[in-house]
DNA sequence: GTCTATATGTTGATAGAC
DNA sequence: GTCTATCAACATATAGAC
């Protein structure tokens, strides 16, 4: 059970017309957000999606409600695992600069371990119900981090001379526009050595300590 | 001459059925760049803009030539602007690191000034000819920041710990991330604070110097 | 320059045979 | 579970009257 095409408990006397296509929901939602991703959301179509799975338009539609509902078990997918990453934060009650170097590193690693679907959240304009209910969360979320750039400040822990909450958007602006280039496989920097630039660079800048 | 609905030289005997709706070109392609941005480009629809502009749809026609060459407009004005800050900053010949503080200046400037081109711009995807244009030019922009970045590591005026081409996608991420959330006229922070704490963020980080 | 009307294709979604 | 066939809605785009 939780696959798509079930046992063929005839014997194989099934026509099976098209590709064999047997996926757990959960390998079927990945292959649909590679697509949402690759064109958009508004430019993948619901063809393109069943495709990309192998089935035909109709078959795709006995499987999953609609294209909507797709977005939205995604979606939900990457804010679940970015609410709980920064749930696990706050739950190590460290001073503010390690809270926030924590949030920095936990929303690093969830943003590349869910990638395609971080990806998709970021992307989501607002034009549908769930979008804009996706975008109420994230902003909850983004809230979230803000206020512990603005402990971290009050603690005199980070720079003075900038907004706490222009310093949380830039901030969190560079950790997500990993997303723009990180291609898992690809010969590319590897997932520590991000983890570790993101919080090297947001915590002491770009700049060689000591030179002119 | 180059508005959009002539000079009524009939002394005001025209119909005028719909909304006057005297635009320059730039006028209109601002107008249309806005429900680009709202919307997506895939979800507006030549509906949608045709309304926005207080036309029909067949009169919104009459004046462009379709919703692909809105985009190529759109998006080379931002392509061109962001093509010469860069090559202001190269005739600066000023030191690597210097350079590359300037890169960053200009390049926040233009995404500033040109707001929503260039928000339009990052959010191309490549579904048709004109994005994936788009997108190579934009690759060429990109490349010639990695090179500015690669120059000063080579001096050894930034942190040697970070792959340039990392910390380049890291610093030119965090500059792009600015289109997210900045809206020209409501009370976030200044064009001047802006610019100044992304470059400071950029090269000195986040951290009080000198605090443990 | 603007409109109404329409041509033509594509989209999300469903009906019903096998 | 899979298919072919089809629908209603909406998309881009054009024709032609005023």
């Amino acid at each position: 059970m939780s696959t798509v095409s079930g046992e063929a408990a005839d014997g194989g006397r099934t026509p099976q017309r098209g590709r064999p296509a047997r996926y757990t929901r959960e390998a079927l939602l990945d292959l649909v957000v590679g697509v949402f991703n690759e064109r958009g959301y508004e430019g993948a179509s619901m063809e393109d999606l069943a495709r990309a799975s192998g089935l035909t338009k109709s078959t795709f539609y006995h499987h999953v409600s609609g294209k909507e509902e797709l977005l939205r078990m995604a979606v939900g997918r990457a804010l679940d695992a970015l609410s709980a990453a920064l749930d696990e934060t706050m739950a190590t009650h460290a001073r503010p600069i390690d809270l926030l170097a924590d949030a920095v590193r936990r929303t690093t690693e969830v943003l590349l371990d869910e990638l395609p679907y971080v990806t998709l959240l970021l992307r989501v304009r607002g034009n549908t119900a769930v979008e804009r209910e996706a975008l109420a969360r994230r902003r909850a979320i983004d809230a979230r981090l803000a206020a512990l750039v603005k402990v971290a400040a009050e603690a005199g822990e980070i720079r003075a001379d900038i907004d706490p909450r222009l310093a949380s958007r830039l901030l969190f602006g560079m950790v997500n526009s990993i997303t723009e280039w990180y291609r898992p496989g690809a010969r590319t920097a590897s997932r520590t050595s991000i983890v570790d630039a993101v919080t090297g660079v947001a915590l002491t800048g770009l700049r060689t300590p000591g030179a002119s």
